[in-house]
DNA sequence: GAAAATGGGTCAAAAAAAGTCCCACAAGGG
DNA sequence: CCCTTGTGGGACTTTTTTTGACCCATTTTC
């Protein structure tokens, strides 16, 4: 009789519970974001009867966590407590501690944080990653470090739910690369400007168009103003960034169906910072675009946190963050999941 | 917003849980004590209709915690496990836990041992109590103690529970007190032996009627033979004794209806050894009984195990074993969460 | 070998759950 | 100012699930 851990105990003899925790935990913290929230927007956003969530809220009121009234549903001073707090409980419960230890065998990184949830089924899961990159963010932060961000929603989230205190003293931070014709919130210069207020810390920005031409890229390289940026980009000593599967990052980027069908031959499932990468962590395509090089990261790169999430970029993640000690892995439970699939382990065994 | 200890926010988020917990912990444990056990006897056993048992048992099944074959149910070896393992987890997921060092305060005693569930619904929890007291018992045995043992089923089941493992040498195991008119298996004698049989320990015996007349008793008390293990159980420094319900003990006794009620007008609630008391813990009558008397206890005993289960005995057990700094308690929850309301205090807000 | 267990299956009744309304009220925007 | 839009609460019907009470073939036990 091999030794179980206690929390497996508890889901061997009620297997109903982590969906009733999760569901339930899931509701108060949308709660929470959208306060007022009316019954029928909620059983909307969880696609879900009406009746059926009355009837949650109805426990949720009993126990004395939320309060219902005329004008909305808001979270009692126990709710917002228990919001706060359960996280770990809830991570205990679900199984995700002793899932992250599998995961941190299987990548071989420095750290792996999972998160209750599934981006793709709630989004709120974002912002409880971004919170969560944001305390290992801060833990990496040594006075006079070089911090590169790059875009995307997930680095929004995390600057979104850092905390408005200061950092130490001498940090600076700048885009990992140029921008994106991306939305403008989502854009590398635009995070990297509300991180760096958040720590109170400096920053340089990158004003350059993402795409261009061999011959202007050789141009702007010995622009002094420019090359100065670079060099400090290249100095970076703790990277953030988030994760792209090949196709979204192809499409958003504007590429025609010839060019996709190319990175599907190549094997491309993976993409950071105009980097696609195959099932193997290698890199099989690549923009010419500014800013970061893989090359320079390698070597000088101390921290690299990483945050992504949804089950769809599990495969992406695989490919990224392999092998490497200096990364911080966020990610949510639903791609934590898909990724010990791929990875072959059964959950169930474990 | 003061701290919630997090089993206490598991139990807030999914308040079904507990029951759910141990309900199906009940039924796991009465098939580990039953085995083969058949569907309709486990309903007959819990009160409860065919098919809400069968649907229990499919989800247990499905667990991989039973098997089911054409002799009847029996535990899988993970069930085994499970049941083996899960106590302190009930106990952590009940609030036995917090139960206790509430009830430590209240009653002053030394320690506090809570069982999950309830005698009076679940007889087989007399054996759970009956492990964790006889646990209890082995950490109070130095070399060369004597050991004093009462009568009752409480302590049967100490005796039937204690592994058949050797104590520290030159312990005597002696009872606590003569012969009652109840049943061989239940007397202080037999469980005396049995204990010490079971310690692989030596014992005296104390062949005497319960209730003598004054006379005959003062007569016997010269007896060398009678004196000596007298002698001997008033030098016991460990004594393990159950607790009885006034009314219960006096009918047992073969009390006149005449004697009943003198005891309820003198507030007797609670019987040990043949001293009744009150309330406020004050002896107010007590049989002409040979063996141990209270006046000794107080001085020379060392260590006290007070085993007792069921609500109907939380008013006596509360009059017995307050204030006394040797005493170890062992109850189950329905006795516990009596006292609890008596006491005033109430778990939800704890 | 018979009697009393066992698990499995079926079927109708009952209860619980769920879906779908409408209502009175409050807030926010024109 | 009213009107639109949201809110929670209640009531109703339909649907699903649960539950109880059987019978059956088999196995164990006495």
């Amino acid at each position: 009789m091999d030794l179980i851990p206690g929390e497996d105990y508890l889901r061997l003899i009620v297997p109903e519970f982590p969906e009733l925790l999760l569901s339930r935990y899931r509701l108060l913290r949308r709660i929470s974001f959208a306060v007022p929230a009316g019954r029928r927007s909620l059983a909307a956003y969880f696609q879900v009867g009406e009746k059926v969530l009355r009837r949650e809220l109805e426990i949720l009121r009993e126990q004395g966590l939320i309060q219902v009234e005329k004008r909305g549903i808001s979270l009692t001073p126990a709710g917002e407590g228990l919001v706060a707090g359960l996280n770990p409980y809830l991570k205990l419960m679900l199984g995700l501690n002793t899932m992250e230890q599998e995961l941190l065998k299987l990548l071989k990184v420095k750290r792996v944080n999972v998160l209750p949830g599934d981006l793709e089924k709630d989004e709120v899961v974002l912002l409880e990653m971004g919170r969560a990159a944001a305390k290992i963010l801060r833990e990496c932060l040594k006075p006079d470090t070089v911090l590169a961000v790059s875009g995307g929603t997930s680095c929004a989230a995390v600057a979104e739910m850092l905390p408005d205190l200061a950092a130490p003293p001498g940090i600076t931070v700048v885009p990992a690369r140029g921008g994106l014709g991306e939305e403008v919130d989502y854009q590398a210069n635009n995070i990297a400007a509300h991180v760096a207020r958040k720590l109170k810390a400096g920053y340089r920005l990158l004003h350059l168009p993402d795409s261009l031409s061999q011959e202007a890229l050789e141009m702007l390289l010995h622009e002094p103003k420019i090359a100065e940026i670079l060099d400090r980009i290249n100095s970076a000593s703790v990277l953030l960034h988030g994760i792209g599967t090949a196709e979204d990052m192809a499409r958003r980027r504007g590429a025609g169906e010839e060019e996709i069908r190319m990175l599907q031959i190549k094997g491309a499932v993976g993409e950071v910072f105009g980097f696609f990468f195959n099932a193997r962590g290698e890199v099989v395509e690549c923009i010419p675009s500014l800013g970061l090089y893989l090359e320079d990261m390698s070597n000088r790169v101390d921290n690299v946190i990483v945050i992504a999430g949804g089950s769809k970029k599990a495969e992406a993640i695989v490919a990224v963050v392999g092998n490497h000690s200096r990364d911080h892995l966020v990610l949510d439970e639903g791609a934590a999941r898909k990724i010990m699939e791929i990875g072959g382990i059964d959950m169930k065994t474990v």
